[in-house]
DNA sequence: ATTATAATTGGAATAGTTCTTGATATCGCT
DNA sequence: AGCGATATCAAGAACTATTCCAATTATAAT
């Protein structure tokens, strides 16, 4: 993984309010799923996991837990193609390398100093409010 | 549109086989159709327009004229987060400025001598087959 | 405590796309 | 031209990811 952020314990604190986003029993295991599994999991990987801590939670409130973090920009959505969405905490701009062979999607940051605006030829008065940048290849072990 | 092809007029002659592909009626009838339709249109947007010219087809077969159509890299499909897929004839390494005000998808070319690579950190040995550029914004018109 | 607001659940509904099956068309060969 | 093999097409059913809905439960505010 290019981009790191820190560890969290399966029984880290996690607070009772982000950004505003009251931090329900459910919004917490949500988040904190998705601190602890970096692989940028679908909706259903994290139900799957959230289960385990809280058994009768709905893959119905997963969606809402993790619309909510979207929204309050706690996590970030990324889509590939059109599979599922996945979603990740890693909230520094960067972008995904979906590798072929193996499936594993790293992120991928940009080089310090690097400016959109100066590597495309932005429509005239465009302001940038979302970047999706997608990869997709192998990686050459040899 | 930043990015330009030659236009095609609605009688202009499409051949009987691109890249190894046999442009059947129903293909060829697809893919004049993205050719004067430059705004990225949806499946359901081509299915439309073709019905004026063969009215027995069916929105499976665009599906199927469009996916082959891809395959072979004729044209591209282009995904903005969970919407319709929409699709192409630019074929020139590029990427889409989705303007949410008006809804309408502008092609935005690299700039010249610009390199992925020289940008972005990617994953040691990582060999890029595909890349997806997405913005999403506003254009100021003042 | 009581009321108001927000969140959760489970299931039904939706939308886009793919799959299936049988019919049609096209190709390669004689 | 005729014939079998292969590819394509059409129509609708099926599928999947996601959203919606109505009823319940939890939390906050007074």
């Amino acid at each position: 993984m290019v981009s790191k952020t820190p560890d969290i314990s399966p029984e880290m604190e996690i607070p009772d309010e982000i950004s505003g986003l009251r931090m329900t029993r459910q919004r917490q295991e949500v988040y904190r799923t998705l601190m602890q599994e970096r692989n940028h999991p679908t909706a259903n990987d994290v139900f799957m996991r959230v289960k385990d801590r809280l058994p009768h939670i709905s893959l119905a409130t997963v969606y809402n837990c993790l619309e909510a973090l979207v929204q309050h920009g706690i996590i970030r959505q990324v889509n590939f193609e059109r599979e599922s969405s996945r979603y990740c905490p890693n909230l520094s701009e960067h972008g995904h390398f979906h590798d072929a062979t193996t499936g594993v999607i790293h992120d991928v940051d940009f080089k310090p100093g690097v400016n959109l605006a100066d590597v495309l030829n932005l429509p005239p008065g465009a302001l940038i409010e979302d970047v999706e940048i997608t990869l997709r290849g192998k990686i050459s072990t040899t």
